[in-house]
DNA sequence: ACCTATCTTTGCGGATTTCGCAGAAGCGGT
DNA sequence: ACCGCTTCTGCGAAATCCGCAAAGATAGGT
């Protein structure tokens, strides 16, 4: 498993293909990337066995893992399913907004169950995935919290049944 | 920081007060769950230290969380934005099925695109979020091989515009 | 009560990893 | 060429990880 991803890394290190697009965002290159994708399959892997599959030193690998953790690019978390681990309902609402949709998004990010806030376009403006105690507790959350903010003009929810799959390894195919 | 969680661990350590419902999932003790909640503030915390925390040896902390990895109940990675790292189309497609529900799941969960996949109640059945190269990508991925799926009688996609928020806390309000 | 089988925890060396730092490159700008 | 800045490397010391054998806890059977 996890062969050599970066063989000579002279010339091609500092790839700033793409930083042209993508805000204010931090570009990486492509060891960096490749560091990425190894703590995608194993948060935990010693800088030094990364640092080899990247072609790097032990002590470059930390330093850049540092930076990407300080950056917020990333960051190495246990996950877990909470249905799986057995005491919250969890759920996805979807919300139409109008006016200020971005202000309602960051008070969506400032309550605590809510644990996923995205933007997207088509018929809901936000989509943001909450985590509750139980039953009472959600629709405390969905009828008095999120309803009332003002600006949201309608949501809809879906009760989390069953988490089938949930992977991070965007990149790793 | 990270204060003493359980104290005394004589009597309550093996807490099975609510494993009755929760279906084949490996029941969790206070211990485990405290375990689990250090490391999703750091999944690198050393053993020693979720030990101190939780008030466990380091050799015991060490194989209860190999545990945990190995039946699955969490996992330690690196977690990013896709949209921030910079280079992919990222949607989430609601999914409207008939039949064996399940089963459209499970061949969601194959494709390699799609990062997650949970069946809900509502006028969903199936969300899927799918992470892509491009548009063409995403575009090819929806259209042909989603709604070609028998079962699926329609789906509808959020194309990500910016995620705000994403964490991994549902524990440690 | 006692014994047994099973599982968990503990303690402890030795191998490995992490950490901090000083020096060496690499890369623009002047 | 020189300087300032960032990144990489090498290395010793400290901390951590790992495997293992013994001790402790738990549940069931007799």
């Amino acid at each position: 498993m996890h062969s050599e991803v970066v063989a000579s890394r002279s010339a091609d290190q500092r790839d700033s293909s793409r930083e042209s697009r993508n805000g204010g965002s931090p570009q990486l290159d492509a060891v960096s990337l490749a560091i990425i994708q190894q703590l995608q399959e194993d948060g935990r892997r010693p800088y030094a066995a990364i640092g080899k599959a990247v072609g790097l030193s032990e002590a470059a690998v930390r330093q850049r893992v540092q930076k990407l953790l300080d950056q917020g690019v990333m960051q190495i978390v246990a996950v877990t399913d909470p249905l799986t681990v057995g005491f919250r309902r969890q759920a996805m609402v979807g919300i139409n907004a109008e006016g200020d949709v971005e202000k309602i998004a960051d008070a969506l990010t400032d309550m605590s169950e809510v644990e996923y806030v995205v933007m997207t376009a088509g018929s809901f403006d936000i989509l943001a995935e909450i985590v509750c105690e139980d039953d009472d507790h959600l629709l405390d959350v969905i009828n008095k919290r999120i309803r009332s903010l003002p600006g949201v003009r309608s949501t809809e929810s879906f009760v989390y049944l069953k988490l089938k799959k949930q992977t991070y390894m965007w990149g790793t195919r």
